[in-house]
DNA sequence: TTACTATACGAGCAAAAGCTCGCATATAGT
DNA sequence: ACTATATGCGAGCTTTTGCTCGTATAGTAA
């Protein structure tokens, strides 16, 4: 059972069966992971239910762990095409219809398959390790730290690198989350409108931020 | 490698040394989690660190499934104590002294050690499957509805089960994915406060609520 | 002491998983 | 058609893991 540890491929496919055996591989394992779980996601499995033997498998994937790392990439790539797809339109609109469109996107695409989405949530740092995370998860933070500084007339003045921490991670936890355990909470959007609330209060400028907000905005309105 | 499932004890200890046994055992379950991951975590090794035999092992957990349980129990125990030690002396207070407390208790308990919080956190859904979740959720979530009805001059109008699901999740993913990923934003303090404000800005009444807040509070003063 | 029970041990077997290698087939280039 | 190269196969070898069982030791009670 020497287990062999590279996540990178073993060769590039060149024609173009052996491309589409590739794909039938990661989506095996893919359906694997969603319907079987962890445990059951060797390789011998993985090849069974993509239909090759496992020699195909090991000419290309030195391990389950490449092909684990295969399926992050391609389900990270279609997540920030997604993000960014739905972000453009709403970029000049308003902070409220921002949030919302983000929030949305991920909402949707958690739905479309969340056990899936849960399981690689659980392997990701495993295959990262200490390696450095070159995924949609740097570029989601660019964005979000972007949109802060070109909406800074409805931004309250805030500590950009922690406030793009935040965002982050709260609402990919929440959607995800909600996506597995209560999938009725975002069947009729009353979640997904909660977490706009909560981002768009963080974010947004109240009358209790008007008095450190009186360098960037001279007008200070009497409260009470 | 004929896999055995049950999760509960095969028998309880009896003598002062089993007990110890036992929870030499848990110990080294969770030293092989935190320094040598998931995949190394197998009966022999856990046994190998513990410094007892393989034997002795399976006299008391049928499998390693049950060792982790055991250690999940542990943790959400010692999770909830904290919890509620810190909580209660705050209960009385306003409503940002209450939810300052309850992340800085959060932010501490996974301070103390991330790697092993994380691991768990990772095969908590592993081991509970489809069963009943009695841990230190659902009171958790418990403390939250009740706070958020007690505290409800300072609450704006909200739904209680969306809205408390939003905080623990909230501050969970928060103050887990900083002790593991971002120590750094903990050890300043800077994320604990920037969750406070985040869950006071989303709980706590603002003048843009004043109008559906009419009926419970009857002073509408003009906005704008 | 004696008898009885609980506890501990660890060699070692069976199942599972990882992986290779020799051979067969398909594709591309000439 | 012929050759070279890429692809595909799966029996079966190796290592790891889960787990048992016969034996030895420690504790308890009479």
């Amino acid at each position: 059972m020497a287990t062999q540890a590279s996540i990178f491929p073993r060769k590039t496919p060149r024609q173009r069966r052996s491309i589409e055996l590739c794909e039938t591989l990661i989506e095996a394992t893919a359906r694997v992971l969603r319907d079987e779980g962890y445990e059951a996601a060797n390789t011998n499995r993985i090849a069974e239910v993509a239909g090759v033997s496992v020699g195909s498998l090991y000419q290309y994937f030195p391990g389950k762990e490449a092909l684990l790392y295969a399926l992050l990439q391609r389900q990270e790539r279609r997540q920030l095409d997604l993000l960014t797809q739905r972000l453009s339109p709403a970029l000049n609109g308003d902070l409220e219809t921002l949030v919302r469109s983000a929030v949305q996107a991920l909402v949707d695409f958690y739905r479309e398959d969340p056990e899936l989405a849960r399981v690689l949530a659980e392997q990701r740092r495993h295959l990262m390790g200490s390696r450095s995370l070159p995924g949609s998860e740097r570029a989601f933070s660019d964005l979000i730290q972007t949109a802060l500084r070109t909406q800074s007339e409805q931004v309250r003045r805030l500590d950009v690198e922690v406030a793009s921490f935040v965002i982050q991670r709260t609402v990919d936890a929440l959607t995800l989350e909600a996506a597995v355990r209560r999938p009725d909470f975002l069947k009729d959007g009353r979640l997904a409108e909660e977490i706009v609330q909560l981002l768009v209060r963080y974010i947004g400028i109240y009358p209790a931020d008007l008095s450190e907000q009186a360098t960037r905005r001279p007008l200070p309105p009497d409260e009470g």
